[in-house]
DNA sequence: CGTAGCATGTGAAATGTTTCACAAAGATAG
DNA sequence: CTATCTTTGTGAAACATTTCACATGCTACG
């Protein structure tokens, strides 16, 4: 695979949502797609595909479209998805509570192997096949089983102190759902999820038209 | 305010986060902010955040900066903050109920008023000072009580559905946390928030370093 | 085997977004 | 009141992304 680098993150998001798409195709029998097929799916435009693609390669047969098969391979290779990501959650609440049970992290290789929490009430439950450990431990249980990503689900005040921890334990990435701005070293990822900015491009949405 | 069209989704998005970072400055009793200052709270630059608010007017003091107060209600008023929206929450599993106790929604102005589910085992049973109803009340229930905001949180083979439904029930803003792609007409904005997408982002960010 | 048709891959053009850089406005200090 | 300093608001430049359009290669069919 070419290993360009600067791939605009639009490109990224648009090539993990043609991977959900041709994964339905596959289950559905097709054997190839058009461009414009998945395009059609997806809301976007068949030169956007193209052009998609071939930052990396060329993956189709002129004349015939995409073997479905082959492009479900190369966009999981290219999105890194051949390889199982261990996961810490931090934080019990609700919203980790939540997010341990969605099948998608599973599924889709995202292997939560700890969660932790500084409420007494929670250490020591059993939660979803496993135990919730003081945040204390942090340090402790990360080091004796590392992991690649943290996911974020403490309150805010909470959020850039256990970042930093993450952060000096190794981990590279980092999914983010408090609702405030993580400061973190260059080459650490992260991804924040943010309700209240959500609802606001919404307002915004509503208000003007 | 002037109301240009076509305001980019990122600066939106922006003016949402400069709001926030002014709360914070208006309660730590700031007066004033330069662009400079705003920027990098939000880890921007000032040029991006003078030229965001020039789209909607100027409200600095050359020598000076923003008026904290000034731009915080500016603010609000451009993001259309300055009233509430009733919300119905469609799904009552994990992600919905921790979503309900989510005190952003309420607090940013967001009222959640009724809540839906097909799960005979959830109907009737109050949550969080409302009561579940059956999904097939949703026609009488919103005709009744109308709302200007959906949230959708059903499994993703029954999110086009419910999505079709609401938007005949005259809902104009969609909320979207089932993994899938929604088809709307052009007057409805959905906002999905789509968890496997994040988390294939991190993983393809993870590989390509 | 040749021709018609289809769909890719990709430079080039168009469009969109961010950064630069500076004149103008106001503040401050003497 | 003047000189100096700060910070805005904004065209213009730089940069990034999307769309266009077409030559090229492959398929299919007679």
């Amino acid at each position: 695979m070419l290993r360009m680098r600067k791939i605009a993150e639009s490109t990224v998001r648009r090539l993990s949502l043609y991977l959900r798409f041709l994964e339905e195709f596959e289950e559905q029998g097709m054997e190839t797609v058009s461009s414009e097929a998945l395009a059609a799916r997806g809301g976007t435009t068949s030169a956007q595909v193209r052009k998609d693609l071939s930052f990396f390669g060329s993956f189709g047969k002129r004349g015939l479209g995409y073997s479905v098969g082959e492009l479900v391979l190369k966009l999981r290779d290219i999105l890194g998805l051949g390889r199982t990501y261990r996961v810490a959650m931090i934080g019990a609440g609700k919203i980790g509570s939540a997010l341990v049970q969605y099948r998608g992290f599973r599924n889709r290789g995202f292997d939560i192997v700890s969660i932790f929490d500084t409420d007494q009430a929670k250490v020591g439950k059993g939660w979803n096949g496993l135990v919730v450990k003081d945040l204390k431990e942090l340090e402790t249980e990360l080091r004796r089983s590392p992991v690649e990503i943290a996911v974020i689900v403490t309150p805010g005040e909470a959020a850039q102190g256990v970042t930093d921890r993450v952060v000096a334990l190794g981990v590279k990435a980092i999914l983010n759902f408090a609702p405030i701005q993580l400061t973190v070293p260059d080459d650490v990822v992260v991804k924040t999820v943010n309700l209240a900015l959500e609802l606001e491009t919404l307002s915004y949405a509503l208000t003007n038209r």
